[in-house]
DNA sequence: CGCTTTATTTCGACGATCGAAACATTGGAT
DNA sequence: ATCCAATGTTTCGATCGTCGAAATAAAGCG
């Protein structure tokens, strides 16, 4: 096969990955029975161990209104829990619970064996090209978004 | 590095990845003044060529009823042109209009080269490694999907 | 011909989002 | 000390996109 249609085959390989990895995040979004929005908002407050609701707004590029209605149905959820903040009392954090934490876990935790063991079969050198690859598209494309939000079409 | 650390890398690496392609499109959906919805359609009508309004609903994974809703709006914005089957006058041939092919060429075109560029800085095996992951990636989250599927949580 | 099946649209309702306004609290500045 | 601008969150009203179900239209078949 040429480089050339190798290249071609990458390209195509890159958009199914993708898709292949949204599949995975509605199916868990639905085994939690929650809508996109709040897998999102679960997953920063899983990582973060905890964000005011404007810290969230922002990582989740949500409006305020928005993240304050997330974070409501989280909450009815029995997913996370609002306190206020003593410092500062027009804050509020809003925290993961434990309940979704060990869904999460459930869901997600043997994902990462799973990718580890597929990752092991290859050579340190074979890692590091992919690592490489990965890191060059992520620029890739963020200088494209970025020429595409300076285009008016 | 040891490679048990590369291998969590690179895990990191692909989660920014995938973010980092939601932001193009979500500047190319914003460049168009569409949603996310219509800009999935627009794609898959110009890589069709066309389709019933029927296959789009199923490709765009849409009920009949938000698929006809898409297809109006981008009608509305000379995006997409209806017509009827003469074969089967049930049917409606949905087709992307020049218009909206002419402005996504210009959003994603410089996409193609871009990535043309980075990737040939690779050799043959680099590239048939990656294509390697990138197949052997969307396997393991196609099992994981399922996985998650038949779990109640 | 009717009857069933297939393709699309219409209808009514709901859920998630937004912008703007309201509310609560803080931290100066005078 | 107190007022006032700034900050953080919630409420409100409106809009948009989606769905399921019913309606419409056309085809195919017995």
């Amino acid at each position: 096969m040429s480089k050339q249609s190798l290249i071609g085959e990458i390209t195509e390989a890159v958009v199914r990955f993708q898709n292949a990895t949204d599949r995975v995040d509605a199916a868990a979004a639905s085994a939690l029975g929650v809508n996109r929005t709040d897998l999102l908002c679960i997953g920063l407050l899983l990582r973060s161990g905890g964000l005011t609701a404007g810290q969230l707004a922002v990582e989740a590029g949500l409006s305020p209104a928005a993240t304050t209605a997330a974070i409501e149905r989280l909450e009815g959820f029995g997913y996370a829990v609002r306190t206020k903040d003593d410092a500062d009392r027009r804050r509020v954090l809003v925290t993961a619970t434990p309940l979704v934490a060990g869904r999460v876990e459930k869901l997600y935790g043997p994902v990462r064996p799973s990718g580890t063991a597929v990752l092991s079969r290859y050579t340190r050198a074979e890692l590091e090209t992919i690592h490489r690859f990965l890191v060059q598209g992520e620029e890739l494309q963020d200088r494209e978004a970025k020429r595409i939000r300076g285009q008016s079409v």
